[in-house]
DNA sequence: ACATCGTTATGATAAACTATCATAACAACG
DNA sequence: CGTTGTTATGATAGTTTATCATAACGATGT
């Protein structure tokens, strides 16, 4: 019974950062790989790395450097601007989401526990 | 360039009402039919009348009446709650929104600009 | 009395999207 | 020079979502 919400910036070419995205970029800042933030975020290893594509392909920036082979195998690091973006966004959407949180106490939270949580 | 946001409300059945649910909640008001409200919002009239059904479900409440037969082939109108929870849920995404766009000018608007418009 | 009309309601199918599997290329290191 | 764990990508499976087809319905005009 709370509410959700997703946060997401897009230009012609379709959407380029998210919320999810963000923690993406995150996971592999904190990991060191791309393979270990898809273990992190829960997904498979094809999907996070496609999706890092995506954002790379839609901004025209790389987001992250990558290695292959060597002792550890490989890994991934994020570019400055990967890190300035995940700076700004992380708190862009905490203050949104704070809002939101507020908001919904102010106007929606009464609506739904005179209308639903008294029905039953 | 711009954000973009998307704003729901669930339970433990999952999702009962969201932006997109509002506006074909309201496209019924505005065409007293559930058919009609699909056109309006552009998707096929068996998506509208499941995603309503979904949320009733959901929410365990009704929120469209509808009239099978008649002179015009039947209708439907929104009950009082659907009603006071489109008011609600309008006024409630409408203040979010508004901070997420103040937000995004005062704190994501400066990087982009700087590290993408600029790069071309 | 009854055929007409546009709507609700729902099963069945198609299409689109997303996740998973399999595998090659790679380079530091022992 | 084989081992190792990662990046990178084609191919496939699965799941969700959208579309098609059709029955039931009842006020209205003929």
């Amino acid at each position: 019974m709370n509410p959700h919400l997703n946060l997401w910036l897009e230009n012609e070419s379709g959407v380029f950062f998210s919320i999810w995205r963000m923690e993406l970029l995150q996971a592999v800042a904190d990991t060191g790989s791309i393979s270990a933030a898809a273990t992190v975020m829960d997904v498979h290893y094809r999907t996070a790395w496609q999706k890092i594509r995506e954002m790379e392909t839609r901004l025209g920036q790389k987001l992250v450097e990558t290695q292959i082979g060597g002792k550890s195998g490989g890994g991934a690091q994020l570019t400055p601007l990967a890190r300035d973006l995940i700076t700004a966004f992380n708190q862009f959407s905490q203050e949104v989401e704070q809002q939101m949180q507020e908001r919904f106490t102010a106007v929606l939270a009464p609506l739904l526990t005179a209308s639903l949580d008294d029905s039953d």
